[in-house]
DNA sequence: GTGAAAGCGCTAACAA
DNA sequence: TTGTTAGCGCTTTCAC
């Protein structure tokens, strides 16, 4: 220990307790307001409780802990190097997550991987019992989960299912759905997906299917990259006459689709005459774009807050389900 | 307690001493990696490195900070009742926080007040230990800082001086020099200073004591509310003469300034040609808008960082300076 | 070099 | 109705 703690005294249950004149657990019954706290006289209940207030008492959380074998923590990891809050995914995980602790009464700790070389590491910040369950972000199988499996120590998986663990997954179908219903009620008939390959390779599929229903003919084209680059192909095909190109394009997430619109404007393809757009996201804008952008919208934050509930549930034994598909909702903006 | 916590083991060090056939202790010591480790043997103490790695020993971190009366979790405190980390400040303020624990080894606690009533609730969180330090934002100066401070709880205060406390403070004298200057060098020689009453009410005195060492004029005028809406006072001004109205515009933050864009594009005044705007918050932009905004860039993220730093060197008895002034960067954009 | 013992602040059996 | 006791898992002092 390089240097000695800063030296101050909070007031312990015993102190309250030698000032009442009673025993440490006659007050540790009564500030914990346990069933056996009717087995205090209400005379003695009442002094215990001043004596605590004046006294400005605050149980030790760590001596709590140890005993109870509980934190009332609930930890949030992301699995990257660093915390991006400007990533609007992660952004809204953290509020969500907030949203939880503060409703179940539990307090969020956020972790990341940092610069942990081995998942050792990792583990060592998430199974030292500092908290009570831990709400994980991955799209892989990581071999930290199994540890954690082992330990006993809740886990929430999302967005993606798990093969074990309980998870929360995006109602991505459903999605896919909204998105092609509304283009179809707009009247379009050629649809152009874009694509992109980090993400679930199913999804293309999920439009092509939702499609087939009205009849809408889907075209898939490949990202480029994260950053909104056109492929050559893709420019080919929307500088197709009118009558043979896609009027609307559905794009893998809103960054996307944004990019999409600086291209379309810097072309004089009018959004959304010439052109119609949807993104996937929902996330956040700032500052207000001009043209608010249709798309899905993802309740990230309502995923968070479901994880921590359901960690708390998990802690405290009740069951909770396997998995938890959740509901997506078309927002519509002026991009189509 | 409503149910019975989850029954799982966890290896403790008395698994691990047991395992070796060494006290507890020995064990302790040698995990430790304290200075009295050189009193045990090379041979245990492989043996003990070994049987803990092999057994997957975490210390319990209760323990732990019961004994060492610390926890190693920084708190940072969000007086709202929610987390908005659409809030770009919020957004920063975490982003940063975590870059501190992660660099000093701690864990982050994120608090907000929630619907605490009384201030009583709210030290209820801060009072128990849980957390080693308290990072606080704040601009009034709080009921519950009185009594951690009485605590003895390490407590750093942004974004403005607080009269006990250790705090972090934005250089606005400095903002206020370098978007002047910056205008100045532009050849304006009239600003436009839009102020927003919620804030800091010596702002504008520091816009006009910076334009006065350039023969700048500075005209004051407040924003009607937080959302850009432009008093008939303001276009009156803006819908001068060239040769008579302000050709700059400085904006109390960034929203408001994207605000003033969205009117000005409207409007047909062209930017930077007709106005230049210059933005206070350097706010991370989603999507990317079509202008960059010229702004002067607060270092949000650094400064939690400083205070988490802070806190942790209080917490190890080192000393901190009373008032820490944080550098703020003008960053030129498509604006002026 | 090693271990025994005390105790951090609290809770929960069990006695009285 | 109240108090006594025994730990929770760990660190640290001190004696061997």
């Amino acid at each position: 220990m390089p240097s000695p703690p800063q030296v101050y005294t909070r007031v312990t249950l015993k102190d309250v307790a030698r000032r009442v004149g009673v025993s440490v657990n006659a007050a540790s019954k009564v500030l914990n307001n346990t069933r056996s706290s009717g087995q205090v006289s209400e005379d003695t209940r009442k002094r215990i409780l001043d004596v605590a207030k004046e006294l400005g008492y605050q149980p030790n959380s760590a001596a709590r802990s140890l005993v109870r074998r509980r934190s009332d923590i609930i930890a949030m990891y992301f699995d990257v190097e660093y915390l991006d809050t400007a990533e609007p995914f992660t952004a809204a995980l953290i509020e969500g997550a907030e949203r939880g602790c503060r409703e179940r009464n539990q307090s969020l700790l956020l972790y990341t991987r940092g610069n942990d070389k081995t998942a050792d590491d990792t583990c060592r910040k998430l199974l030292s019992g500092t908290a009570d369950g831990l709400a994980l972000a991955s799209w892989s199988n990581h071999e930290v989960i199994e540890r954690l499996i082992t330990a006993g120590i809740p886990v929430i998986h999302y967005p993606t299912p798990h093969p074990t663990l309980a998870s929360l997954i995006i109602d991505e179908h459903s999605a896919a759905r909204q998105a092609v219903e509304h283009l179809h009620s707009k009247g379009h008939k050629r649809i152009l997906y874009h694509h992109f390959s980090w993400i679930d390779n199913t999804r293309p599929d999920m439009y092509i299917a939702a499609a087939e229903r009205f009849g809408i003919e889907v075209t898939v084209v490949r990202a480029l990259d994260g950053y909104g680059n056109l492929s050559d192909e893709t420019r080919e095909i929307l500088s197709r006459p009118r009558d043979q190109r896609p009027t609307a394009v559905i794009c893998w997430n809103d960054e996307y689709a944004y990019r999409l619109l600086d291209y379309c404007y810097d072309n004089g393809v009018s959004i959304p005459d010439d052109l119609a757009v949807v993104g996937f996201d929902g996330a956040h804008t700032f500052p207000t774009p001009r043209q608010r952008l249709t798309t899905v919208a993802i309740p990230w934050g309502d995923l968070a807050m479901t994880a921590v509930c359901s960690l708390v549930d998990m802690r405290d034994g009740k069951s909770v389900p396997k998995e938890t598909l959740l509901p997506v909702t078309l927002v519509v903006g002026d991009t189509t």
